[in-house]
DNA sequence: CTAGACTCTTGATAAATATCAAGTCATAAC
DNA sequence: GTTATGACTTGATATTTATCAAGAGTCTAG
């Protein structure tokens, strides 16, 4: 059986470190998929059937509550999602949908659970994995109490001026719809939250910005590797 | 060496499965300590040295940045604190300060470690419990995120009543002033939305609630498996 | 018993954020 | 080309939440 893609994800640290047999285990049952954009590959609530493996494009998480809904994060190639539903056994607590043409791995659940349960090296690489999702969660939960919507997106900016490689001018890698539910606010606010960063160095065109004034900028969203530095 | 305290914890889903030799070098540089109220066990920041297990009383863990504070969670008996930092030898992201006289076990973040990788079903309950809190932190923010300071106080104290097995009177387990920053409000709007939800048939004496409308307040609250339920 | 500290509440006001209603601009459909 | 459609912005306004100031009540140290 030729599938690349599952070779590919081997080398994830999430498999790396597996046995063989357990990997052909896991991956025996999986599936690789094509999805077009704004497809719902879960819905929140749902027993968690699958593990997720984005390998190509883009997915937004997002949840309801009364008829509202805000978007929780958006995963990018190549990550799996909803690991913890999957090893809980329980309901989703996302929904995800496709943003873009994607390709996904479907790993089943149940086959996780079991090769988790007989090899020490994959179930000591979902901890560090678990882990490290934790302290994402965590961190975006400070982010959100302990900072106003301007200063969210200020630190935002920085983060993926950053990740981009501190270009003068770089894209946003997300509609202002959805940056606005990320950052827990609505676009309009997001819009005049641009403008305001005006004042710091912050030009945007469309979804260009533009940085003039790192310093500025640094000194009003004050960054913090407690809450900001995603790799710590 | 008789020390009950480390034979209590030895039940706990966390250490119930492991082997007999890995718990004794889990528990061998244990320490166990009381501590009165309001001392500060962790600062957010600092190397994760120790995994925390509160035995006894009650334990904050908040979190600051640009001189503003939060309570992220209240911790009771018996659990363990601090988890994911401590396997990814991390630096805490959150402080924690004991509320009340507290007794609490201290386990070296280093013999955690070791035995996470020598002993399979240590690591395995680790999975199960970083998934837990993963969930739970998920959970929360879909709570700050989706809802507004009045909802989230009303599925507090729906919350709350269950815990309690739905007496017609009961007491908060938190003052009011660390009430409002878990919530992600200040004392005076706590106070105000407690006066809204009298609406919702809610009375409040100092500590002590009394709900006299359940199916008002249900309605009001709109409480939510995924956001609420924090067994599933 | 009393002074002081503390928690909580209340009222007045300010700031932050959301909503509603147009309007602009670009793109896609016909 | 013209007409929709959708994404974004802007202004006016409403709602939510925070801040500031003061007062009521409770607890505790002396």
């Amino acid at each position: 059986m030729a599938r690349p893609e599952i070779e590919e994800i081997r080398e994830l640290p999430l498999f790396a470190d597996m046995r063989d047999e357990s990997f052909e285990a896991l991956t025996r049952g999986a599936y690789v998929q094509n999805f077009p954009p704004l497809i719902e590959l879960i819905r929140e609530g749902d027993p968690a059937d699958f593990l997720h493996i984005i390998i190509e494009g883009n997915v937004e998480l997002f949840a309801e509550w009364n008829n509202r809904e805000t978007t929780m994060a958006t995963v990018r190639p190549i990550s799996t999602f909803i690991l913890a539903a999957t090893i809980k056994d329980g309901p989703y607590l996302m929904s995800a949908r496709t943003l873009e043409k994607s390709r996904i791995i479907l790993l089943p659940s149940l086959d996780v659970r079991t090769v988790f349960e007989n090899d020490a090296k994959f179930a000591q690489a979902i901890v560090l994995e678990l882990a490290q999702c934790y302290r994402g969660v965590v961190k975006s939960s400070k982010n959100l109490k302990l900072r106003t919507s301007v200063e969210r997106l200020a630190n935002y900016l920085i983060r993926q001026h950053g990740y981009q490689g501190h270009p003068e001018v770089f894209q946003l890698q997300v509609d202002k719809k959805r940056l606005a539910a990320l950052l827990g606010m609505t676009p309009e606010n997001l819009s005049r939250a641009f403008k305001t960063l005006g004042n710091y160095g912050v030009a945007v065109d469309g979804a260009q910005i533009h940085i003039s004034n790192t310093h500025d900028l640094h000194q009003f969203a004050k960054p913090s590797k407690l809450i900001d530095d995603y790799s710590c």
